[in-house]
DNA sequence: GTATAAATTGACGTAAACGTAAAAGGTGCG
DNA sequence: CGCACCTTTTACGTTTACGTCAATTTATAC
């Protein structure tokens, strides 16, 4: 079974694909194509989230592990746990209409919204008051720089 | 040595000071006083932050820990580190102008107020890539709960 | 066939700020 | 006197998402 060779991706010389036509590539170009580490994808593999085949021992990502490792990193960046996506992305049914996952999802959704706005009425709070310690903390220096103007006219 | 009778507070017929007239008092009141637990003080003190006397292996709290407290916490919210607070107050010098300490802060502080802008941008972003998301979700739902219209004139 | 590159599993380390349990000493009060 | 409560020290546990070796096996290049 052969794969697109490490060096050079775009290489179609190669049997890279299995009966569907399907591209499997293997971690290296996995993890460059989505910027992520080696470690991590095998890290989400050992949460469940991702599912590459084998050959031997060597994994191989499918389009399938392509699609699902782009939503747990839209999931990663709007702050879902990899708990939540895992959660979500389980209830996918190829089958039915997954009305349920949708739900799921959205309700999710909803508190993580909540928790983002709420996140960030903090930030702004620290962004004022940390803006006022730090107009304090001028006006000490300039009374410790130049306190010699202040007893003249 | 006596002190603040453990269950009033408020009851000052105890000789509750020392030579000075500080009023020390011990680890549950000043928690229940700032909103921490006794842990969080115990904690703060191992990390050299705090430095309460001591009534044999009693922690007395002086009115300077108590300052020292009140920095920690505002520090705390506007997302220092604890390490970056005890960089900060160990400059402090009652005898000096502070000068180096009042610079490390405002340097420190520059640096976390844009530390704070970048996380609001990155939680403003993920808010809207979620309510784009979001409303994706609902049109799907939308679309498998009332498909029967769409066949319709 | 060998050097180099890529891949594997396993397992400990990291960051921050405490939580929590355990076991024991001190203290006021009725 | 003994209970109830406060306090002490020590030390492991928690959380999340990986980083960082380390030792080994496989794959590709020349």
């Amino acid at each position: 079974m052969k794969l697109v060779s490490p060096g050079e991706a775009a290489a179609n010389t190669n049997d890279m694909s299995n009966q569907a036509g399907e591209e499997l590539v293997r971690i290296g170009e996995m993890a460059k194509k989505y910027g992520v580490t080696l470690r991590t994808l095998r890290f989400y593999e050992d949460k469940g989230l991702l599912n590459p085949k084998r050959d031997g021992s060597t994994r191989l990502y499918t389009r399938r592990d392509k699609a699902r490792l782009k939503l747990i990193l839209l999931g990663r960046k709007v702050g879902f746990s990899l708990r939540d996506v895992k959660q979500m992305m389980d209830l996918y049914d190829p089958t039915g209409s997954n009305t349920k996952q949708l739900r799921l999802a959205l309700d999710k959704s909803e508190k993580q919204l909540a928790r983002l706005q709420k996140q960030r009425a903090l930030i702004e709070d620290a962004i004022n008051e940390l803006t006022t310690s730090m107009a304090a903390v001028r006006q000490m220096l300039i009374a410790r720089t130049a306190p010699q103007a202040s007893a003249a006219g």
